[in-house]
DNA sequence: AGCACGCCGACT
DNA sequence: GTCGGCGTGCTC
């Protein structure tokens, strides 16, 4: 008989343990229940969970480990694996491509109940177990039953009559208990079975949302011709079982949903899964709803709002293949989907999808990885595809599709640049210009509505002394407070976003006492009560973090604007998802400039990204939209191709300017971050890696630029200092900075200060 | 991360 | 003489 040795990722949070140790499989366990399992494990004097991370034949054992001193493993903890091989090989490429420990790799791809050691299921578990009735007996000889039973036994001739249709039926269909009398002679007779079957609670919304959308009998939308000729492309690269990736362009409302649905339907049909991820903000319920009125039950949803045991039942129900469509948002791209045919990543461009927390992974990158070791098809969605996804198709990497026209045929609406300077200049000082204020006037005469979009919440950006020139600072980050009301007509608070600290906005000034505080910089609190002044019979609906972070409150506001309980309705970027509402004609963005101001390589991209996006909110049903755009800058080339819906000719720009400069996706970026409640020992630590990087020469083609302050220096009351690396290739350079990374890390442990590493991060400033 | 081992100060 | 400080090092 073969013995085993099991290679485990043992369940302590520490770089130093970052390895497998090995362990001999006692004789008796079953080896396919053992791969990808948890198990126990003896461990210096301890015993820990720890997750099976590879079976070798012990007469092939690891380097450096004696076979014969290897200690046996004490329990398996799990009768399904949890990871199956293509998950564990994943969570391999992760540890790797990010540097991150092998742990951090495989807990974020589990729901955080079925992580370390099982717990116990208590009444909060969401599976509620509910009876059903199994036909035990042949069809004739229920239909003896049936037929000698007693005129007056109703219940029981009702049971049996079910029974023969269906073998197996919960009682809650007939509104009975276990031990109602006729249930009691069904079983003793053997004619049924009693069983228990878990219901994950979100079964019933499912069902729920099936059934209505059925009822309504909404016949499927007839597909454009691009559709169908991006279906085609799709399906045809479906039959042959290799991974292949494609980039789908879809001008806003040119239906890149429906065209998601109907191949989902295609490789369900033909028994595949697929991974559909949204950014968590476009997860609506209407979003939901498509896909749940589509597939019922064998759609599992997975994002946030769910409660810790409604994720782990969904993730569950995928991993026992009782559903197959995981809907999610960035971590369900390690949704347990068997045999996995198609990652879907909507909205591919929303930043988003870098998680920013260890493992700092690029959900796109991950997508691109599972889907080579499933053999599946990658489908990157977007209005205005990343720099990165165009890369990926000009180097062959993917290919391109396009749905250059919207589905219902309406034009893009058209979008008009208004000058601010001009505006200032013939001595209009308001926040609308009027133009603006004209079309909104229009607007609301037309009973029609209207969206606009300010980045920026609060009341104003910050609080400034007239008299001495000084802003309020957070007293714990180095950044200005934003001004704050409280209330419909509360007072003025300021506010950190950064930390959350909060404190009343002062009469007088902080550093030279007079009275002479002013607010700088345009809110989204602001923008409403001047409106509101302007246009006193309105309705206005405020749209940002601060009116949202009620449970709920999201979706109130939506149904609201949506049943056109408002007409207008001020919004951060959370307005710019893909919202449809058919009665909005006017969109005003207030000041484009905002975005164009951030301090990164991507705020161009970000821009136009948000622009597309906004515009695209405007005129989606019958009426014709318009769009008008504010700025101080009318000539900038990311506004002006906004305001045409040209994206080759952002494109074309963009990427010049990247490759020139050497930005991704031209190189790679790493950043590291090292922080500290003292400032010499964030900068010391920063000081120190740049040094052990240079103890060695750099691979080709990198650039290293040395240690400097982050640039936010101080967040929380800790000092931030960061080394950033420009490279071309990770598998080039990993060794090199992992080495200067681990030295920094054990040191900086120590003295209770933090190091992180970003590879293909974003921001550096 | 824990936990043991290990070498120097004030106490029943 | 012992109890205990937390520095260093190991865990299959």
């Amino acid at each position: 008989m073969r013995r085993w040795i099991a290679n485990v990722v043992v369940n302590v949070a520490a770089r130093v343990v970052d390895k497998t140790f090995s362990y001999a499989v006692p004789d008796d366990w079953e080896i396919h229940r053992l791969l990808g399992s948890r198990v126990l494990v003896p461990f210096a004097n301890r015993k820990l969970v720890g997750y099976v991370q590879s079976l070798t034949p012990v007469d092939v054992s690891p380097p450096g480990v004696s076979t014969v001193e290897l200690k046996p493993l004490l329990e398996m903890l799990d009768s399904l694996p949890l990871l199956t091989p293509d998950l564990l090989a994943l969570a391999e490429f992760i540890s790797y491509r990010y540097a991150a420990t092998r742990l951090q790799s495989i807990e974020t791809m589990l729901p955080s109940l079925l992580r370390g050691m099982p717990r116990q299921k208590g009444k909060d578990s969401g599976a509620k177990a509910y009876p059903v009735l199994v036909r035990s007996a042949s069809l004739s000889e229920l239909q003896q039953a049936l037929s000698s039973a007693r005129a007056n036994a109703h219940w029981l001739k009702k049971i049996l009559a079910d029974l023969m249709v269906d073998e197996e039926i919960a009682l809650a269909k007939w509104a009975i208990t276990p031990s109602h009398s006729s249930v009691q002679q069904l079983l003793e007779r053997g004619l049924a079975q009693m069983q228990w079957r878990e219901k994950p609670r979100l079964q019933a919304f499912y069902e729920e949302l099936a059934l209505s959308s059925k009822t309504s009998t909404k016949s499927l939308p007839e597909l454009t011709s691009a559709q169908q000729r991006t279906l085609a492309q799709l399906s045809q690269a479906l039959a042959v079982k290799e991974s292949k990736t494609f980039v789908l362009h879809g001008v806003t409302g040119s239906g890149k949903t429906e065209v998601y649905l109907r191949f989902i339907e295609q490789i369900v049909k033909a028994g595949g899964g697929a991974i559909v991820l949204v950014p968590e903000i476009a997860l609506t319920p209407q979003m939901v709803e498509k896909f749940v009125s589509r597939f019922g039950s064998k759609v599992a949803l997975l994002h946030s709002g769910l409660s810790d045991g409604e994720r782990r039942d969904e993730w569950m129900r995928l991993r026992r293949g009782e559903a197959c469509i995981a809907v999610g948002a960035r971590s369900a791209i390690f949704a347990p989907v068997a045999n996995l045919r198609l990652v879907v990543i909507d909205e591919e461009h929303e930043p988003t999808y870098k998680q920013e927390e260890s493992p700092r992974y690029d959900t796109r990158q991950v997508a691109l990885e599972r889907a080579r070791l499933c053999q599946a098809i990658v489908l990157l969605g977007s209005a205005t595809p990343s720099l990165y996804a165009m890369n990926l198709a000009e180097t062959g990497k993917a290919r391109m599709l396009s749905l250059p026209q919207r589905a219902n045929g309406r034009p893009l609406p058209t979008a008009q640049i208004i000058d601010m300077r001009e505006e200032l200049r013939n001595g209009h000082t308001s926040i609308l210009s009027r133009a603006l204020q004209e079309a909104l006037t229009e607007t609301l005469a037309r009973r029609e509505q209207t969206i606009l979009f300010l980045n920026r919440r609060g009341y104003a950006s910050f609080l400034l002394c007239r008299h001495c020139g000084e802003g309020v600072e957070c007293p714990r980050c180095s950044i200005h407070l934003t001004l704050h009301r409280q209330g419909q007509t509360g007072g003025f608070r300021l506010t950190c976003h950064y930390c959350g600290y909060s404190t009343p906005a002062p009469e007088r000034c902080p550093a030279c006492a007079e009275v002479a505080m002013r607010p700088y910089g345009l809110g989204t609190q602001q923008v409403e009560d001047t409106l509101k002044e302007l246009f006193p019979t309105a309705r206005i609906l405020r749209m940002d973090v601060d009116s949202t972070r009620r449970k709920g409150a999201h979706k109130d506001l939506l149904d609201k604007f949506m049943h056109q309980e408002a007409d207008l309705l001020i919004g951060t970027q959370m307005i710019a998802k893909g919202l449809d509402f058919p009665n909005v004609t006017l969109v005003g963005v207030l000041n484009a400039d905002s975005l164009l101001m951030v301090p990164d390589y991507r705020s161009e991209e970000r821009t136009f990204q948000l622009l597309t996006q906004v515009a695209g909110r405007a005129g989606r049903a019958e009426k014709p939209g318009s769009v008008l755009i504010q700025t101080y800058r009318p000539e900038h080339h990311t506004i002006v191709a906004a305001a045409r819906h040209d994206y080759n000719a952002f494109y074309q720009y963009e990427r010049y300017q990247r490759l020139q400069y050497r930005y991704p996706p031209f190189c790679e970026i790493a950043a590291f971050l090292a922080s500290h409640q003292e400032e010499r020992y964030a900068k010391g630590a920063a000081e120190r890696f740049f040094r052990e990087l240079m103890r060695h020469p750099a691979p080709d083609g990198v650039v290293v630029l040395p240690a400097s302050p982050a640039g936010l220096l101080r967040v929380e009351d800790r000092y931030r200092y960061q080394v950033v690396v420009k490279y071309p290739e990770w598998n080039n350079v990993r060794d090199w900075i992992i080495q200067a990374f681990d030295t920094v890390y054990e040191r900086m442990r120590k003295i209770q200060g933090v190091c992180i590493l970003d590879v293909s991060a974003g921001r550096i400033g």
